[in-house]
RNA sequence: GUGGUCGUAGCUCAGCUGGUAGAGCAUCAGUUUGUGGUACUGAGGGUCGCGGGUUCGAGCCCCGUCGAUCACCCCA
């Protein structure tokens, strides 16, 4: 065991892990901006105050913050989640509405990790500030669709609720409390806790004894306003025509405070249940004027890279994209040679690598076999001598015999021209 | 934060009731003189997570600790 390791919850993304993660924000920049939104890159620290904001009920503020004062006596918190981020942004700068925009980056929240769920992770989201339009919950909802999709997931469900206005959400969360209070026998130790705090949160209880009591308890859309109740039929229209399928779940109460109206949550199909949440989000009317902005309508999702990529294994989809070179030059006459040739096919635009140390032949010819490349170029003296260059074809559909292997000696000087047309 | 399981070579793991560390894969090198992917031969590589304890002797037993993992909580 070396003497240092990564902390807790945090790890290492080496290769070929790496560039499925660059390859899958750079999959939802392409979805992202063909819709118009623009990438914004926001600290990961910020004041303490901002992630406050989010409610104090909320266990990603209460105790799972990770906070710090600085040489400076702030008291600094690194990101939790973005939205209260980018919210402050949009306060301190004002930019024109609606401000439509997305990100990607590290989150950190101090928790017990466990499997897809780290201190440090990373989430892709969009945030639209500055419109209450439920076409816009749509639309957001209908990105975040359109991404699985790029990814090939194939069996993420959409799940969907309404919390309301905020006044219909007060009178629903006192319903709610009366009715668990009523009945506290019969609920969870556990629960009894959660329903001090936050009674919304009952309803997300795993455990078999609430089971019973949370499907019976009074459901929210008893308590809709008539706005509330139109802007969520709006909703669900707009899905129905973009022909994404969702459900409506009365008890999808998402754990961040500020949401109202729309909630949703998109959900792997293979995951167990302690990993399934892909992605959520949800509209957050209230969080600007919280941060100290004029009241501004705003409407989001964050996704998780870790679980969206676990879905992805479990489909057998988005595989790491291949690091594969497409030449790798063999150089049995000490090295020199390989430096120059793998200098100039990189000028011109080929990927190319090379062994070093001057080892064997045989074990260079190991190296070019392992590197993914197309076609091996190989220099020893005779060609070092001649001026040429042995082309050598490692991928091709060898039957049988060295005689057949296809390989052809290429002068130096025409041996650009010869590669480009192998090649295509 | 609470509870369960686990921690042996780079990776996946074996190691019987405690007796001086093993395999496969990977790596490296050879299999006669310049050619990979298959085969054969050989080599390197481990303070058995760490620290204590019991014992003549511990990878194996006990305690602690760190880490991983799973569940709860919650979330992405």
């Amino acid at each position: 065991m070396p003497e240092f390791q990564t902390s807790p919850g945090m790890r290492d993304i080496l290769p070929p892990e790496s560039a499925r993660w660059r390859r899958f924000v750079e999959v939802f920049a392409q979805v992202a901006e063909s819709a118009g939104y623009g990438q914004v890159l926001s600290p990961l620290l910020e004041d303490l105050g901002v992630f406050q904001r989010i409610g104090d009920a909320t266990d990603v503020v209460s105790k799972e913050m990770y906070d710090f004062v600085d040489k400076g006596g702030r008291h600094i918190a690194l990101r939790p989640e973005l939205t209260a981020s980018i919210c402050r942004a949009f306060v301190q700068h004002n930019p024109q509405m609606p401000w439509k925009i997305w990100y990607s980056g590290s989150m950190f929240r101090y928790e017990k990790p466990q499997r897809g769920r780290y201190r440090q992770f990373d989430q892709v989201g969009i945030e639209v500030l500055g419109a209450d339009d439920p076409n816009l919950d749509v639309e957001i909802i209908a990105l975040g669709w359109e991404f699985y999709a790029a990814l090939g997931l194939q069996q993420v469900k959409l799940i969907l609720n309404s919390l309301g206005e905020p006044d219909d959400r007060a009178r629903y969360v006192q319903a709610l409390k009366a009715y668990f209070e009523a009945n506290l026998e019969e609920l969870s130790p556990e629960s009894r806790v959660t329903l001090e705090k936050n009674p919304l949160r009952v309803l997300d209880s795993k455990r078999p004894q609430d089971a019973a009591l949370v499907a019976a308890a009074p459901r929210i859309a008893e308590f809709y306003s008539e706005q509330a109740a139109a802007h969520f039929a709006a909703v669900q229209a707009g899905l129905t025509a973009l022909d994404i399928p969702f459900t409506v779940e009365p008890k999808l109460v998402r754990g961040l405070d500020y949401y109202r109206h729309t909630t949703f949550e998109y959900q792997g199909g293979t995951l167990d249940s302690a990993q399934n949440a892909l992605g959520g989000g949800g509209r957050y009317d209230g969080l600007v004027e919280a941060l100290g902005g004029k009241p501004t309508a705003g409407v989001g999702f964050a996704l998780g890279l870790d679980r969206t990529l676990l879905a992805c294994d479990d489909e057998g989809v988005f595989a790491p994209p291949s690091t594969a070179v497409d030449v790798f030059v063999v150089d049995t006459t000490g090295g020199a040679e390989a430096l120059a040739l793998t200098a100039q096919l990189r000028r011109a635009g080929l990927r190319a690598d090379r062994a070093y140390e001057n080892r064997s032949m045989k074990s260079q010819m190991k190296a070019a076999d392992r590197s993914g490349a197309a076609i091996a170029l190989i220099v020893g003296s005779n060609e070092l001598e001649a001026g040429t260059v042995v082309v050598r074809p490692l991928r091709a559909e060898q039957v049988g015999d060295d005689t057949q292997s296809g390989q052809s000696v290429v002068a130096r000087t025409d041996l650009l021209s010869h590669l480009t047309k192998v090649m295509s």
